[in-house]
DNA sequence: ACAAAAAAAGATATTAAACTCTTTTATTTT
DNA sequence: AAAATAAAAGAGTTTAATATCTTTTTTTGT
């Protein structure tokens, strides 16, 4: 469904999300290592987020990845967004050039229906609800063991 | 969501099912042709759909590939996992090694019902049930223009 | 039997995604 | 001011997906 460039930068957005608050700033090794990602990739993903605002970053000694209430409120879309562009929206589930009623694939009608709720679901949660959610302790970024 | 091989395979595998019938087999170039996909590279997709069984195939003139009853019964997922593999079943949203209630990513249960309906779609669809849905004219494999 | 047609098979090439390594710049602490 | 820390930037590598090209085998029609 996303890229896996896509699935880093939600997971670590996510963490960070989670991690950071009062206490600070978030590093790239502590990121890679809580989410299960390449160091080095990771860092190159949060650089391009920090460009676009999606999340404020600080260099030096206690430096890291952290956010500002406003960020927060970005939803998983925006990021996915700014990762891998508007083929959620746009991708045809055969690959036609645009998934549209004007030249629909045979399975678009029952597509359409499912695509609504994952755009819902992209768009109705934000890096704040995942804040609560996992600080519930039932949610992973990564897997046990 | 799919792979472009898998793509290819899905509209080459309708194609066929819509123009073979009565009239014989179908072969790679109007294949091709009709489902916008580079010539060489379908024939190798065919040729492993055809190895699996899950279409049949006859050289030399008038050769080309057809189904027989059997194989219209097959569904959009039996071509999905022929080519992607279960992905789709076990993939998790943000990359996880597994989709699962033991270990559940933060957005688990909001995709397990988006799952769901994905899964319905492309099993209760089959080849057959395109066949008729492209012959009314209202739906496409291709762009038009 | 021979020539033509068309898929099968094998081999190779291209491209894009994923990942790594090295150097530079900004910030803080001493 | 100097040293240490950590992100930013740049450059490069690896891997997997996508695509093409060439040869072989099977089948059909003459
Ligand atoms: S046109 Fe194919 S999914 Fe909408
Ligand atoms: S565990 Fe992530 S979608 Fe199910």
């Amino acid at each position: 469904m996303f890229s896996k460039t896509c699935e880093y930068a939600l997971k670590a957005m996510i963490f960070v999300a989670q991690k950071s608050g009062e206490n600070g700033r978030v590093g790239i090794k502590e990121i890679a290592q809580g989410t299960d990602a390449p160091e080095h990739f990771i860092a190159k993903i949060m650089q391009e987020l920090s460009r676009k605002k999606l999340i404020q970053s600080m260099k030096g000694p206690n430096g890291g990845f952290y956010f500002s209430e406003r960020e927060l409120n970005a939803s998983i879309s925006d990021i996915v967004k700014a990762v891998d562009g508007e083929s959620i929206y746009t991708d045809c589930v055969l690959g036609l050039k645009a998934c549209s009623e004007k030249n629909p694939c045979p399975v678009h009608h029952e597509y359409k229906e499912i695509k609504r709720k994952l755009i819902h679901m992209i768009e109705h949660n934000t890096l704040g609800d995942f804040k609560v959610k996992l600080d519930s302790g039932e949610f992973f970024l990564k897997n046990q063991g």
